[in-house]
DNA sequence: GTTTTATCAGAATCATAATTCTGATTTTGA
DNA sequence: TCAAAATCAGAATTATGATTCTGATAAAAC
């Protein structure tokens, strides 16, 4: 639920700033209603009379708002990631990010990506959909990975056996399954595990840290592919 | 490249049979000139009359021979489905299948995900992105995996450790983190790995390697997610 | 040869939503 | 209280491609 709060001082490109507090409101219905609407359709289903229709609003107020369809996806996205990035920064220096080793780590990791995933589902859906006609629309959902990634990083390699090699690569290519893991769960729905499934997290978790600390591939195993 | 052979005795809804020699050029040129603009741009962005124009046919012989666009793109995942489908029975039971343990067969196995991914990039993209509007297009391409793991599942117990408990479910799960990072990398090409890095098959098998004989997650990490 | 069946060329429809417009009203900020 | 800023209602306009049509031609089947 995207309050009052959220907004304050935020901008988007095509997006009018509301100087009135009655245009802050419509912004919000529209935004909360948007999100929403996206958890059943995407962004090419989502009609702009419908949102509209269930926002209390007139198709010329949306107009007046937001330049297009675009640039209110768009806006949305970009006050999701704001919000979602302040609560990863705030997280890793207030102490929540596990600090003690790396199944911990990893498993809050696994876990809070669950919990966001499920939230935005529908907006996160949206923007993968439209990652081609528009190649930037998925660029803010990537710089929160990049942020995650980060700070996860250091803390990674103070955890790994000091003599591990290639760790960085491997961290990376562990964020890497779980982003794509996830993505390809709101995209398809594959099965047999799913967003909401229990045991996702922990298997997820389990991979990434098992692969991390792993250490190099077994030349056996390297020549083979 | 799809051949004459390839489409004997093929039929898909919406795809009329073509009856006589020219026809079933016809229907060639358009499923391989369909393959190669799929890889420039999507679903919506396949225009049928580019397509007709590089494929030296008219809009009215496109339509004699699909019912619409969504017929076509159907029609062309089904048949690289049957050829890949084919070739992967052939695979395991012609004896290119590793038998002998665990990391060469996950090797092989992403070794040959990579390069049909690349060969066939545009039309799984086409086929992801449209997944939503129409549930079932991805349903083609879903049985593929089903099938490669039902040939898979059988060896990858036999090499496990007959204690390893679970192994059904991480096998499951090792498979599904395949396909959604790989799916991934086509969908939006996260980086740093990509579907043409080297490393990126090495990292796959390692990973699902690692995480299929590595047990149950021991109970510390299970109990922090 | 003759009759279907297919294709050609290309213009004419259609469908669907997004987007724009217009002339009231209403709300807000000074 | 007033002028400016927003919204309302809802019709009119646009844009974009897919899809359909029509009257020749060409190729294949018998």
């Amino acid at each position: 639920m995207i309050d009052d709060a959220a907004l304050e001082g935020f901008e988007s490109p095509g997006m009018r700033p509301a100087a009135q507090a009655r245009s802050r409101e419509l912004v919000l219905r529209l935004f909360n209603e948007g999100l929403e609407l996206l958890r059943e359709v995407d962004f090419d289903g989502l009609s702009i009379e419908t949102l509209c229709a269930r926002s209390d609003a007139t198709v010329g107020a949306f107009y007046s708002r937001f330049e297009n369809k675009e640039a209110f996806v768009g806006a949305l996205q970009r006050l999701v990631v704001a919000k979602t990035r302040s609560g990863v920064i705030a997280d890793y220096e207030g102490g929540v990010a596990p600090a003690d080793n790396l199944a911990h780590l990893m498993g809050w990791i696994a876990k809070s990506a669950l919990v966001w995933y499920r939230r935005y589902e529908g907006l996160i859906r949206a923007s993968l959909r439209r990652a081609n006609g528009e190649r930037e629309m998925w660029t803010p959902m990537r710089e929160l990975g990049e942020l995650q990634i980060s700070y996860a990083l250091p803390r990674i390699q103070r955890f790994a056996p000091p003599a591990a090699e290639g760790i960085e690569q491997r961290a990376h290519f562990a964020f890497q399954m779980l982003f794509g893991t996830l993505n390809n769960m709101v995209m398809i729905n594959p099965g047999p595990y799913s967003l909401g499934d229990p045991a996702t997290a922990r298997m997820l978790a389990a991979a990434m840290t098992q692969f991390i600390l792993a250490g190099p591939a077994p030349e056996a195993l390297g020549s083979s592919v």
